[in-house]
DNA sequence: GATGTAAGTTTATTTTCTGAACTTACCCTC
DNA sequence: GAGGGTAAGTTCAGAAAATAAACTTACATC
C-alpha cells in the first residue's frame, strides 16, 4: 500500500494521518501556531524546501486545516492562517512536545508554559471528561475493540 | 535541508519527529499500543512494505521507544514491545484520535473511551498540572519566548 | 512432499524530494 | 534608472526513498 492511500483505511489515526502526517507538514503547523502565515516565514522556519511547502500548505488548505487568504492585490501577496480544525491542533502539538520534554534527553530545555487562568507554570495533564480526574493510559479501556475487517470468501452457492 | 537531518533542529517538535515523525511511524505506534508485538503483526496492520517495517522498527529500537527481543530460539522470532518511553505516547495518540473524531467527519465512528477510576465514557481534556482547570490553547501563553539562536560576528579586539 | 508461518533481505521499478535557478511584480535606495 | 530586496511561487535535473514481489532460513504441520 502506498503512503497516499493511507485516507482509505477507516481508522481515526489513519484518517489524521492523511491530513497531517506528511513530513514537515507537523513543522509547518508548529509555525502556524507561533504565529507564522507567510510562505516565506514556513519555508526560513523548516528549512524545507520551496516545492514541501507550497505542496504542503496547498494539502493543509485542500483539508481545511488552513486558509489562504490574499491580504494585497497588487503584487498579490497571500497569507495561511489556521482554521479553527487547524487551531483544534494546538494540544496536539503541546502533548508532542512535552513528550519531547520529558521523554528525550535533547538540548532543548524545557518551554515554559503558563495558564492565564491561575497564572502559573504548568504541564499538560490528561483528564477525564466525565469525573476530571487524570486519565493516564492504564485507567482506559475501550468499550467496542476495534473489529478487524477480514474479508472472508463467501461459499459459493451456485 | 534533508528530513533525514530534522534532528540538527534544536526544537521539541522537531526532536520528537525525528524519532516518530517518519511516515507508517504512527501507524505502527498505534498498533503496537493496541498490542502488536510481531512484525507481521505490523505489516499486516499497517499495510506498509516489509522493508519499510524492517526500518520503522529498527528506527524506534534505536530510539528506546520499543524493544526487540526474542522469545524463541529455534527458529529464532522476535517480539517488538513498546518501553516506558513509548507507552507515554499513548496520550499523543489519542489526542489524535480524538482530534480526527471531533475534526474529521471520516466514516469512522468516535472510539467509545471507559476512564476505569469513574467507570464512565469519556473524551480527553488537557488540564493544567496546577490548578487542575483546562487548559485550553487560548488559556496558555509563553514566559520565555523561543530565542531565534543567530549567529553573529564577534566586534573583533585585535 | 507440499504448504504455512515468521522475520527479514534483496532487487528492479516507480515515486518523491532536493537544491538551485527562474519568474512575476512591486518597492526602496543610491 | 540601475541594482538590490521582498514575496510567492514554479520548473527542472539529479538524488534519495518507497513499492511490490520474490527470495531466504528454519521449523512445524498436513
Amino acid at each position: 500500500m502506498r503512503w497516499s492511500e493511507i485516507d482509505t483505511i477507516p481508522c481515526p489515526v489513519a484518517q489524521a494521518m492523511a491530513v497531517i502526517g506528511d513530513s514537515w507538514t507537523i513543522l509547518i503547523l508548529r509555525d502556524a501556531l507561533r504565529g507564522a502565515t507567510k510562505f516565506e516565514e514556513f519555508q526560513r522556519a523548516t528549512g524545507a524546501s520551496r516545492a514541501i511547502i507550497a505542496d504542503r500548505l496547498a494539502h493543509l488548505v485542500a483539508h481545511k486545516v488552513m486558509e489562504r487568504v490574499k491580504y494585497e492585490d497588487h503584487p498579490p501577496r497571500f497569507a495561511y492562517r489556521l482554521t479553527p480544525r487547524g487551531r483544534a491542533l494546538q494540544p496536539l502539538l503541546m502533548t508532542m512536545a512535552h513528550w519531547s520534554e520529558t521523554q528525550l534527553r535533547g538540548a532543548t530545555r524545557p518551554a515554559r508554559r503558563r495558564h492565564t487562568v491561575c497564572d502559573h507554570a504548568f504541564t499538560p495533564v490528561i483528564t477525564c471528561s466525565h469525573c476530571g480526574e487524570p486519565a493516564p493510559p492504564d485507567t482506559i479501556t475501550y468499550d467496542a475493540p476495534r473489529i478487524e475487517v477480514t474479508k472472508r470468501p463467501r461459499p459459493a452457492t451456485s
